[in-house]
DNA sequence: CCAATTGTTCAATAACTTTTGAACTAAGGA
DNA sequence: TCCTTAGTTCAAAAGTTATTGAACAATTGG
């Protein structure tokens, strides 16, 4: 069981910026980046859709090669591709996500802790 | 005779994502980007749509700030808001623009030159 | 096996976006 | 003034995206 993603040469640049230019997406984005390193699933981000909703915006940035599922048990285990997304694209995930923080209000309740 | 422009702090990081996620803007992004300074009037994009549909895409990226246009007697002068965006989202647009031209085919015989 | 948990898929709907052609406005030159 | 050039606006059609609830599948723990 294994989730489809698109290889690093297939991420293009219009589909990233399309799915990027979403507010819900963007926050998941944004609380990614704030957790590097640390995979989460998908019930970490109930504040942002119904489950419905989210498992629909999480396909799109894993569609898009913006994010990589690994399937655990019952879980996805979400991550950022940032080295892909940098090899691809450099410099434009940095942007984007410094942008964010400023610009979007945080996912509720984890908004400054960077560590568990 | 001027038309709309939000002032810099409205402008939107999503609504700017989203604009910019569609080829043809993009190709007019990057297309203005290679010519820097200089103003160009709508016709110079023809290739990348009819006229009708080129008043729609360049609207949209004035109303999302991404572009200036300036009114000159019948025609309009259009420009990147670079420093707007630059003071918005710094590198942003840079790494947009570096992305796109090495991602997007370029507006028909224009493509090397940046000076006149 | 049974139930709970996690997440997907499906169909429906609502809302938005893109594209088109025809009609229009506004300025400039002959 | 009349014609041309430059671009907008409008309404319609086509296509795409977002959101929902109900039903489904897969794994884990009791």
């Amino acid at each position: 069981m294994t989730l489809p993603h698109p290889n690093t040469d297939q991420i293009s640049l219009p589909i990233v910026l399309g799915v990027l230019g979403d507010p819900t997406r963007l926050a998941i984005v944004r609380y990614l980046a704030s957790k590097e390193g640390v995979p989460l699933n998908c019930s970490q981000f109930l504040d942002l859709g119904s489950k419905t909703n989210l498992s629909y915006h999480l396909a799109k940035l894993r569609e898009a090669g913006v994010t990589r599922a690994e399937v655990v048990g019952t879980n996805r285990m979400i991550t950022l591709r940032r080295a892909d997304l940098d090899a691809r694209f450099p410099g434009l995930l940095d942007s984007v996500i410094a942008a964010a923080v400023e610009d979007l209000p945080a996912v509720g309740g984890h908004d400054i802790e960077v560590s568990a």
